[in-house]
DNA sequence: CTGAAAGCGCTTACAG
DNA sequence: CTGAAAGCGCTTACAG
């Protein structure tokens, strides 16, 4: 068996309790004892076990950390360790542990969390998405367990703490960017509108368009099952119309790569004939031909901020609510060409 | 206070010890007693304390997952969220949770793991990477604790379970196809040799050349750090060489991608220049221009592999020590030219 | 500044 | 088939 503080008190002539307040650095036990107890503890090869302390102390020191279901994050690949790197550095320095949800459904993800949550696994949960209507946020806020979003939430935004882009203003922003070229016909590709990212780029892109009296078409529009199901037809359709867009906005880099595949395919080259721009700014977008324009987002960032969030939710579980939108940058590489100059 | 296993006794008219067992489903409760306790169990929104659980049946039902620090982290992209997926997969399928390493670097990343083994937060560990003569590596074979590597390990290769893929085999059957393609003039952009991956995808190579009677040559071949210093101008050095390459090797997807900008900004085309090919096949690799020939590592089986084999060792501690490869397949594409049809 | 005691919420031989 | 008791290895009021 592993030594144990009773062990360490018995060498070091105090009580369990002593020891005990020595590996908390108690500031009423006199330097000399700790000294003492430390050098005993250091012979003996002394380690707390964590779930004891975790159990009577009431805290378990680590943070739950849930991701949307396998399927999504295939599809989000280069966000998920981005933003689990952000999260360990607050973690880490915060001597904090992470655990992980491993769910393959929603259903699997949501009994998780109810462990998580009920079995005193974690202090604390980081949702790594924003689901409409999501059963396990919903759960989460009833309990009043401590915990943050990665997106915006659908509702209740007042309620509950979250760090986000601001997806909105920067799918404006693109179109914005798109219109200043002299772009007029502009489609968007969109993610899945379950997700609360994917309507709010949506809903920029419809305001923008709005803003410079341009309707928003159906026919400009992809959904994103639409393209996962078939994407060289979509993207043939959608070109091969009366007044094709001269420019697209993709809402993934890795969409955008598939894209310029299939128009590739077609004979119709970027930025030459069609433009296009993309958000989340993966490493490779500026190795990829045309290097790609896209919205870097900051993945790490908001990770690093969400674990800020969350620490202070469990310091106070009774504050306010708080909002945190990370900036964002939009990186012109020569995925997009001006029509202004023809 | 959350409901415990005494509440529930004294509501169901029996001891804590019948709950328990009740919990554990134990074969020699009557059925009628589970029934009855299970039903208690129910409307009282009765949910076992895990860490209560845990400190007295002495085990943690988590598993450990180490990634290197993340610097390596950030190159090897991809890897990790699909690896991940396939250690949750069988992870979930066995009610254990995932214990994650959140330290930055090799020194932060070894005490994490003695904080793991010693404070009893997992039942065992998966490492994501094989470095050379690593302390963590070390210490835990030292402590005999339950541990599964994802890639070779340096030394002690029969004393310690591990799941890899042939990396020198793929090596070899990597340089052996651009033979028959043609080529004799391979060079060979290489990872970081601290990682044992790197270094037998190196030898590999170099085993291939010899087979054929060629030399092995320095300036065919690159080194990461010279790579990651100065991509452009090592591949520039290497291509304006008295006899520069007719194939490059690259040992991930990443560089390759790299590689083909520098390529194109000294003008020189792929495939029809140069020959490029590369390892893990990116989910991007098939998108990219020229789409790349490269090996697909199954980086889902690895993590599930490694998962099972760590299961069994903390079933059976004293078993033997067991290896796994696995299979890889050569993905072709278009990055690859033949020069014997010329 | 330090100790004795109770308690965190479970499990598991042992006994019947 | 079930219960009483000890124990897992800590923490933390309470008392002095």
């Amino acid at each position: 068996m592993a030594v144990t503080i009773i062990d360490v008190a018995r060498e070091a002539n105090v009580s369990p309790s002593t020891v005990s307040r020595v590996i908390a650095d108690h500031p009423r036990i006199s330097e000399k004892t700790k000294k003492k107890v430390r050098e005993v503890m250091e012979s003996m090869h002394y380690y707390p076990n964590f779930q004891a302390r975790n159990l009577a102390a009431r805290t378990t020191q680590t943070i739950g950390v849930v991701m949307a279901n396998s399927a999504t994050l295939a599809f989000q690949n280069p966000f998920f360790p981005e933003v689990i790197r952000g999260i360990s550095t607050t973690a880490h320095a915060c001597k904090l542990g992470l655990y992980l949800s491993t769910g393959g459904t929603e259903e699997e993800i949501f009994q998780e969390v109810v462990a998580m949550v009920q079995g005193r696994k974690v202090d604390g949960i980081i949702l790594l998405y924003s689901r409409l209507d999501d059963k396990t946020l919903n759960y989460l806020r009833e309990m009043q367990f401590p915990f943050t979003i990665v997106g915006r939430p659908y509702a209740f935004e007042d309620q509950v703490d979250f760090v986000d882009n601001d997806n909105k203003k920067i799918a404006q922003d693109v179109v914005e960017y798109l219109f200043g070229l002299g772009h007029r016909e502009i489609a968007f590709i969109g993610g899945d509108l379950e997700f609360v990212v994917s309507s709010d780029r949506l809903e920029g892109y419809r305001a923008a368009l709005e803003s410079h009296a341009l309707k928003y078409q159906e026919q400009y529009f992809i959904h994103d099952f639409a393209f996962e199901q078939d994407g060289k037809e979509a993207i043939r359709q959608l070109m091969t119309q009366q007044s094709p867009p001269t420019a697209l906005v993709a809402h993934d880099d890795s969409v955008a790569y598939e894209i310029i595949r299939y128009l590739e395919q077609l004979e119709i080259r970027v930025p030459e004939d069609v433009s296009i721009i993309s958000f989340n700014n993966h490493a490779l977008s500026e190795h990829v031909k045309p290097p790609l324009t896209s919205v870097d987002i900051n993945i790490f960032e908001l990770g690093l901020k969400a674990t800020e969030l969350l620490l202070e939710r469990i310091k106070q579980p009774e504050r306010e609510a708080t909002h945190q939108y990370v900036d964002t940058t939009l990186i012109v590489r020569n995925s997009c060409q001006s029509l202004n100059t023809r």
